[in-house]
DNA sequence: TCTGGGGTCCTAGGACCC
DNA sequence: TCTGGGGTCCTAGGACCC
């Protein structure tokens, strides 16, 4: 029997760049692994073996230190690009599946089958085949939920991780189902609620996703505004959330980084800036966008006692939309050095565009850059980034982004780009 | 000593206008 | 002494996500 609402699936890759550092490392297989944030701050992803060590989402690399040791937990810094790749490669196995596909994060996506005519059953060995031709073909093991809506099929996909019977694929499209299964579910395990609304949720009784869907929607909209209404409608299996096909146009760039110690003297931070501007502005750019709000930003120590934090941010609105590095760097500098403050040892300062417009589409404002400029401008940008793209980042960049790099942090464990550098390739040899 | 980075959406409240 | 009301636009900041 086919289902009223058609079926939407979440695929998501078991603790993803663990996975990904380990289908290039076979010695890595059973042993703990963990991956590190940027700077080697934090561990974002951990094999099931370093879970199981009782290490937590986020922990601090130096407050795990001993565990790491004690048990020979292989430590990597993340390598973005290595991430990004096979991401890229499981989406391709999944597009043969559905061409109603969204990539919702690097390691997840919804799919979508608005004509399905089947049942549970093939429902359930469509998710097997899904699973399946992923790891064969990737390397990567993934988790499979099916729902009537985005919030169903992310607790599906929870479900199917948490039960082993289950076997990494799970349905909650069953309303019969859902009624015994949600309320064993806890509340901050619901797509949506976050460190802030659990304990409100809780106060008022709401202690599990079936408590959420029990709600009424006109009174979660009065506590929790629209946000909360949402949430207790796709719980109950009523679609809120658009399926997006198309990656919706990015609204805003940022490109931030903690130092690797901390920055007081101008010089020094308004380099940083000027990096990370001459980033953002390649981002950008490789996007075709231009963008019509700098905004730089820097902080000291968050984690210093209260009264010795300091955030200062700015920002400014251009006269008309630009990805010009040049003048993008000279905002970010400008800005930064009205918000400096002597003393301040900053930790971390970040560069946002925003405003970003399809370059095609800017209408030349009467206080601009005359057209000539402004063409001259984006030759001399497309040669800067051609050639960056065929030499390797940062061959060309402006000076004002430094040499000395002092503010860079660490990234101690990195392991190789093994499927996009040419030089980083892994090699079979035989053992003698 | 050492605590990530990059996004989106929503709301409250101020500025401004008529 | 008494001192409008309503709409819109923008920004800052909070909350959430991975």
């Amino acid at each position: 029997m086919a289902f009223s609402t058609p079926p939407i699936a979440l695929v998501d890759g078991n603790n993803f760049f663990a996975s990904c550092e380990r289908v290039f490392d076979p010695t890595l297989k059973g042993r703990p692994v963990i991956v590190l944030s940027n700077n080697d701050g934090c561990a974002v992803a951990r094999s099931p073996e370093a879970k199981a060590l009782g290490i937590p989402m986020g922990a601090p690399l130096f407050k795990i230190k001993d565990l790491v040791a004690a048990h020979g937990v292989r430590v990597f810094s993340g390598n973005y690009e290595l991430y990004g790749d096979m991401s890229r490669r499981v989406v391709e196995v999944l597009r043969d599946f559905t061409p109603d596909l969204e990539v919702y994060s690097v390691d997840e996506s919804f799919l979508a089958w608005p004509g399905f005519a089947g049942g549970e059953d093939e429902l359930l060995a469509l998710g097997a085949r899904i699973r399946d031709r992923v790891e064969r073909w990737t390397g990567i093991s993934v988790g499979v939920g099916f729902g009537p809506t985005k919030t169903l099929s992310k607790l599906a996909n929870y479900l199917a991780k948490k039960v082993r019977a289950f076997e990494g694929v799970a349905s909650l499209m069953d309303s019969r189902v859902r009624a015994q299964v949600l309320a064993q579910i806890p509340i901050d395990e619901v797509w949506g609620v976050g460190r802030r609304l659990a304990p409100r949720l809780i106060a008022m009784g709401v202690r599990t996703a079936g408590d959420l869907a029990a709600l009424d929607p006109k009174k979660a909209r009065r506590v929790f505004t629209v946000v909360g209404e949402r949430l207790v409608r796709e719980t109950n299996g009523q679609p809120c959330l658009d399926f997006d096909d198309l990656p919706a146009p990015r609204q805003s760039a940022v490109v931030s980084r903690s130092f690797g110690r901390p920055v007081a003297s101008l010089d020094e931070l308004l380099e940083a800036v000027a990096a990370f501007a001459h980033r953002a502005g390649e981002k950008i750019r490789s996007e075709g966008l231009a963008a019509s709000y700098v905004q730089a930003y820097a902080d000291a120590n968050r984690f210093a006692p209260l009264g010795e934090r300091y955030s200062g941010s700015a920002g400014f609105h251009l006269a008309e939309p630009s990805s010009d590095t040049r003048l993008l760097v000279g905002e970010a500098r400008r800005l930064t050095e009205g918000f400096w403050r002597p003393g301040v040892r900053f930790a971390r300062a970040g560069v946002l565009l925003a405003g970003l417009v399809d370059e095609a589409q800017i209408t030349p404002s009467l206080f601009g850059r005359g057209s000539l400029a402004r063409d001259k401008a984006e030759r001399l940008m497309a040669a800067m980034d051609a050639l960056n793209n065929r030499m390797g980042r940062d061959t060309v960049k402006p000076l004002a982004a430094g040499l000395a790099k002092v503010w860079q942090g660490k990234s101690s464990h990195r392991s190789p780009a093994w499927t996009t550098r040419w030089d980083e390739l892994p090699t079979v040899r035989a053992i003698p």
